[in-house]
RNA sequence: GGCGGCAUAGCCAAGUGGUAAGGCAGAGGUCUGCAACACCUUUACCCCCAGUUCGAAUCUGGGUGCCGCCUCCA
């Protein structure tokens, strides 16, 4: 397997430095918001190279940090006057449900920044004990000129870089321009800062990557050195070089061996971003979108490319992702698949797999993650299903379902009568439905909005639809196509598809 | 200003020296009670100029345009 390491900035052969062990660190959010969709990218990108990577057979450690004490977040509770914690860990949820929502697997390690604060204080006095860091009225500064590499990763000197940095604070208590926060002195904040030997303070951002990687790989591994440490392309200068100036410094070791950055979701012809307020939120996209879109609109465009988010746009991944989809979802049936919707196998269903497909698509994914042309290779091979299910869940899709997030309580609100669903039972209630729709006049106020205190399990829902199926496979049969239409359109309206044959019953499927 | 990236059909997007993958949209057709789904057919000399080569979208040099980072940011 080849990536493109933006230490080296070239394509270089994957080769993990202790035999097939590979630890691998991504960039996680700073939770104080909705995540967007270029978290997103992110987070299924890298979720991406974490599924490739174990289907290769990698004994894989994926972290993913959250980032839990920052100045956004407590400027954001003081807003609502309510306790940093209390925000971060608020959104800490919205953003594992976001995830999930998104098949993105879990990391093995998902630490938070407040719970490594004594590791961090230890850091700091060992970059101070070294002569890398030093102490201002309470402020602790990474000394740039310590670390001669300093720039390495931008591919930029140190005089060019301060050349570039000419927006310093002339206030600042910095020695240098481009030394950068280790810690910052909060004396005046209690309930958001934690007591250090400089003082009341926090923690600055790039020192929490480096302890935190610092602590987990020592713990486990016994080492200081990432196998792969990723994140997003406007993370590398200056978050990243400052971690592996800092790390380095620390633990004499390098911080990792391979670089790999994720490239920018656009939004009008700029970057989307929650400072430009041009974002649009994952939770606002799955309302209109299903989560396999968004994973095919990211893995439509090579990870290191930008990528342009627009309606249209999704609209045609979610056409594309639908062609795939419905090509193998009568082939789904009897297919297991664990809690990340990853297909198990057994070995005789394994080995009946076009293995010449398979290879072909793993040599693609093998020149750094070339996503698009796999995608390619899927829709030139529609015929080998049972393969392209294989392959569709080693990219992370989840083809347990294909619907939009909202499409059952869609379907709640349209299909079901409130009146027949509000104190009658389920048996009740299909009757009553059947009753309503036996007279098409009658059809759209059995739609009327359900109460919303009415829970339907989806088995329940399944024979409403198909007491409906039923209803128009009769009214078809009589010709009456009235009424055949009417029930199409509104079991539409709720989010089913319903699908004719000539030879074999309809069939159904949520939008 | 410094550094980095990108420029291929209406849109998205592969291709890393041998005469342009794939998807979406569009058009025509088959199927269908009508649709949807599916299927078939159909749409490009690759930003410009110069060079290297038998041969370049692909390499070299020079332009032009767009974007990112240099401040928080996936």
């Amino acid at each position: 397997m080849r990536v493109f390491n933006n230490l080296t900035h070239k394509l270089e052969e994957f080769e993990p430095i202790n035999s097939n062990i590979v630890t691998f660190y991504s960039c996680g959010p700073t939770v104080y918001d909705d995540s967007h969709i270029g978290h997103a990218r992110s987070a299924i990108t890298w979720d991406l190279l974490a599924r490739y990577l174990r289907f290769k057979n990698y004994q894989v450690t994926w972290i993913r940090n959250i980032t839990n004490v920052d100045d956004k977040i407590i400027n954001r509770a003081k807003e609502l006057d309510i306790l940093a914690d209390t925000l971060s860990r608020k959104y800490t949820y919205e953003f594992w449900d976001d995830m999930v929502s998104l098949n993105v697997s879990w990391p093995d390690h998902e630490p938070r920044a407040t719970d490594y604060i004594p590791e961090m204080i230890k850091f700091i006095e060992g970059l101070i004990a070294q002569g890398s860091a030093y102490e201002v009225d309470g402020d602790v500064y990474f000394s740039v000129s310590k670390y001669t590499q300093y720039g390495q990763l931008k591919r930029q000197s140190i005089d060019a870089l301060k050349e570039g940095n000419s927006r310093l604070d002339p206030n600042s208590k910095k020695k240098d321009q481009l030394d950068f926060a280790l810690w910052k002195a909060f004396p005046n904040e209690p309930l958001s800062s934690f007591s250090s030997p400089w003082g009341l303070g926090r923690p600055g951002w790039h020192i929490e990557c480096s302890t935190m990687i610092e602590t987990i790989l020592k713990e486990k591994f016994a080492i200081s050195t990432l196998d792969i440490h990723a994140g997003g392309d406007d993370l590398i200068f200056p978050h990243h070089e400052n971690e592996c100036a800092q790390s380095e410094c620390f633990t004499g070791k390098p911080l990792a061996k391979y670089w790999l950055h994720n490239g920018m979701v656009m939004i009008n012809g700029t970057k989307m971003s929650k400072s430009l307020n041009n974002y649009m939120t994952i939770k606002s996209v799955l309302t209109k979108f299903k989560p396999n879109t968004v994973r095919f609109f990211c893995l439509q465009t090579h990870y290191k490319k930008q990528i342009n988010f627009t309606n249209t746009a999704l609209q045609a991944a979610e056409s594309g992702f639908d062609k795939l989809f419905n090509a193998i979802s009568e082939e789904l049936k009897g297919i297991k698949f664990n809690s990340f919707a990853q297909v198990q196998l057994d070995k005789i269903q394994l080995a009946s797999l076009d293995q010449a497909l398979i290879n072909r698509f793993t040599e693609i994914l093998d020149n750094d993650l070339a996503t698009p042309q796999a995608l390619a290779l899927l829709f030139e091979n529609l015929d080998q299903k049972p393969t392209v299910i294989y392959l569709l869940s080693i990219l992370g899709f989840d083809l347990r379902s294909n619907t939009k997030e909202n499409s059952l309580k869609s379907l709640m609100h349209s299909i079901a009568d409130a009146k027949a669903m509000s104190r009658a039972s389920h048996v009740d209630a299909i009757a009553s439905l059947k009753a309503a729709a036996t007279s098409y006049d009658n059809l759209t106020e059995a739609n009327a909005t359900m109460q919303e205190n009415i829970l339907i399990d989806k088995s329940s829902l399944g024979s409403i639809i198909e007491t409906l199926l039923e209803l128009r496979e009769k009214a078809r049969l009589e010709k009456n196509f009235e009424l055949s239409d009417r029930i199409r359109l509104e079991l539409e309206k709720a989010g089913i598809i319903i699908r004719d044959f000539k030879d074999k019953p309809s069939e159904y499927s949520f939008a």
